[in-house]
DNA sequence: AACGGTCTTGGTCGGTTGACCAACTATTCG
DNA sequence: CGAATAGTTGGTCAACCGACCAAGACCGTT
């Protein structure tokens, strides 16, 4: 047998602990099937962590880290504000759209981790930095198409981010990835018009 | 031992479940523990319910049906399209935000329900309802309010839906309900504009 | 008062879960 | 080379799960 170092043993069991998760539910991610899906013994599961809170901990802490990078590439950023607003919002619904298993995983997991005292600061860490990254778009958006937004752009960051995510809980239930672009390409133009020209010659800070 | 009638006690069991569900999440509600919490023995269980699944289908059944009604229900209709729907949201958003282990075990049962094929349809039935009546909603109220929308009214009620939705999920997390409210007051603003008088001397059929 | 159906109850079955441990093996370092 | 360290393994424990059943208690009907 290979020797392996703890710390890989780790990663492979937070990988497999996702498979288990994306095929069978959150419900379904047992030691035993962890342990399994990655071609161990069950003794090694407590051997690489104290408890399954402790794996249940990283894997969340992993996953939105990894969620978070990846929804921020597909912003874009012209002086067209509906244009923008529009690839934007496209490129985030293909990403969201292209693996139902991983929005379903996602979605279970905020639920289960809003009954742990321990797993709701990454989630609140996670809308945070959601909400920071929008708003930040929303701003460079503005200054760069040299436009003001008539409300805070945190509030815009805020609309977003929740229309995004009822988007995203439609789709899971009625599998209707068509309809849900078409209202997302609906909320960017409303959005857009938002915006008012600043007047010639005045920048924001 | 007074002499119960079945169907009561289903009922009674389906409430017992939903206040386990709402104290200690929907993964708690065990057998045991919705028969303790209704005091009865355990075997009371399996004469009322032939399975586990079975009361499962009734306890979704009734709360989206008990909900529907209730979300319905604040829903003003104004000649002030902005005031009616600043209105609708403020009513909606307080009786959301009223119970919060209500919300939660609406999260987790949708999410439970996902992954089983006979809960999925009372699901789809709920957002289809919910879909309906938000456009119907704002087609009478562009009616009312003599105006017609830029958008084809079942984009803004999937949009309205979406938005409530994320809304919840955003509130449930960070605790927020105060910056909640304040990005609804901004959509309905935002879609209030999306409005255009209509030519005086016609009227929508 | 006898009966047949409705309701009630305690006990039990096989199976699964998270956690733990003692024994064993490979690797490293003095 | 030999001990100390890090890694590996199968087996086992108490607790809990959903499901089921036989036996009894109750009640309206006849």
């Amino acid at each position: 047998m290979p020797r392996i170092p703890a710390e890989q043993r780790r990663a492979e069991l937070v990988a497999a602990a996702w498979r288990v998760m994306a095929a069978e539910g959150v419900a379904a991610a047992t030691t035993r099937a962890i342990v399994a899906e990655a071609g161990m013994p069950l003794g090694a599961f407590h051997y690489c962590f104290r408890d399954k809170a402790e794996l249940f901990h990283e894997l969340v802490r992993h996953t939105v880290t990894e969620d978070l990078a990846a929804a921020m590439a597909p912003l874009k950023v012209t002086t067209d504000v509906r244009k923008a607003l529009r690839d934007s919002l496209r490129g985030l619904w293909q990403r969201m759209t292209a693996d139902r298993d991983r929005q379903l995983v996602l979605n279970e997991l905020t639920a289960f981790s809003l009954r742990d005292p321990a797993l709701v600061e990454l989630q609140v860490w996670k809308y945070q930095q959601y909400l920071d990254g929008a708003t930040r778009y929303f701003e460079t958006l503005a200054e760069r198409a040299g436009v003001s937004w008539g409300i805070p752009t945190a509030l815009v960051g805020r609309m977003f981010v929740a229309v995004l995510g009822g988007a995203s809980d439609t789709w899971l239930v009625t599998g209707d990835s068509a309809g849900g672009w078409q209202m997302l390409r609906a909320f960017a133009t409303a959005l857009a018009a938002q915006t008012r020209p600043l007047a010639p010659g005045r920048r924001t800070a």
